[in-house]
DNA sequence: GGACGCCTTGGTCAATTGACTAAATACCAC
DNA sequence: GTGGTATTTAGTCAATTGACCAAGGCGTCC
């Protein structure tokens, strides 16, 4: 059934084409505009929230004509899909890396904290809880960020196994799991927070932590050094 | 200058006449008109977020005329607002109630815990954070979520400060200061990943916090009947 | 230098939205 | 029951939105 307006069926028909799908050669051209319109999606993450983001707001922040996100992505959403995509792939390869570096755990921490604050001035934290709050509403976006959690977990999960047993730190009312949790929940909690604009109470438990670990460190020390000589 | 179309100068005009503000004298049934656009706020918020949220949408599942919408609250932003107002008012009343009530601290926080499942099923969580969610890009709402937040971790505060006294903790290394905020957070970043259906570790967690609960009332109750007989 | 196909521009369209209102109705004191 | 006020209904309006398209531009290959 074709449409008998100037434009299409506007309500139930199917659509008539598909969508034009990513193919093998994009242009060098086309690659860079592409990726302008998800830079200006995070902008737009980032100053006004996923609800306010609409085709022509994108395009104008990006500079480029607003006909060009349905010739691109075939739709709003799937744009915001691939931001999210992008995004996560990003924060899931930094992740890696930190822990993935040599060095001791507590230098490892102290990096990972310093992204707290890091994130939050430069928008990278509005922009993962906004593509979260997203995600609450719709179950593609949901599975997408569970899964980045889970992949997120897994490598916190490898660095403090190794460290407390490097510590020396006893697993049977803590497991290592639990430990996990708790690093990633408060993690989120204050992102969340600040976001809200509360910041009370978070240099002094990170003061708190990191102090623990300086103890640890140095029983540590503390603990070869006795061993070696021996 | 009036308006010169039908109903009003559609752009930048200053409002013909006040909002309808609340008067003393409501009828019971406006009452329960009101409240029912603020249930069904609620309702929404769980079930397609603040996004989804327009005058018509609130106005059916209340069952009611979306003129209404306005002529009650004056305009959307409004409504949202005291739907807000209405939760955190519960919130903070029940989060008072609860601390204040007898009993060991451990059963206090059992009962947190309790709520921490309850209110994910209830739906209770979602509007906390969609809520939340809405402040992020909304100053007012910020502000209330921000106040509330603070309330929320002055009463933890008052509890956890007596509980470390009667359980004898060390507060050289950890404050009550950092201990509030670690509960603050931690309990935000489950409820924060719950939304996005990740469940990983979280009772493996709960469990480790109740079981040092544990061993902290038991060492308790050995030093009182040690001081007790002697 | 002409044909061909991809890209881009500058629109249009139906649907939906918040805001608003006039007219009808319900309710009340007298 | 009558007059007046408050509430409710059933709309209207301008603006905005996602989706979509036609026509012309542009680069490339023959």
């Amino acid at each position: 059934m074709r449409c008998r307006t100037r434009y299409r069926d506007c309500k139930g028909a199917p659509p008539i084409e598909a969508i034009p799908r990513r193919r093998a050669g994009i242009t060098p051209a086309r690659e860079e505009a592409e990726q302008a319109f998800l830079d200006a999606a995070e902008r737009l993450l980032v100053s006004v929230g996923y609800a306010g983001i609409t085709t022509r707001k994108v395009a104008e922040e990006a500079g480029l004509n607003h006909g060009l996100v349905h010739y691109y992505f075939g739709s709003m959403q799937e744009l915001l899909l691939q931001v999210l995509e992008r995004f996560t792939d990003r924060l899931v390869e930094r992740q890696r890396e930190m822990y993935a570096a040599p060095g001791p755990f507590i230098e490892k921490w102290r990096t990972a904290m310093r992204y707290l604050d890091e994130d939050e001035d430069s928008g990278y934290a509005k922009i993962w809880y906004e593509l979260q709050a997203m995600g609450w509403n719709d179950p593609e976006i949901r599975k997408r960020v569970a899964r980045i959690t889970r992949v997120w977990y897994d490598v916190i999960d490898e660095a403090l196994t190794k460290a407390m047993d490097e510590y020396g730190l006893d697993r049977s009312t803590f497991s290592s799991e639990a430990i996990v949790t708790l690093v990633g929940t408060f993690n989120m909690g204050i992102h969340l927070q600040r976001l809200s604009g509360v910041n009370w109470g978070h240099r002094e438990l990170l003061r708190a932590i990191d102090g623990w670990l300086v103890q640890l460190e140095a029983a540590k020390a503390q603990r070869e050094s006795a061993k070696k000589p021996a």
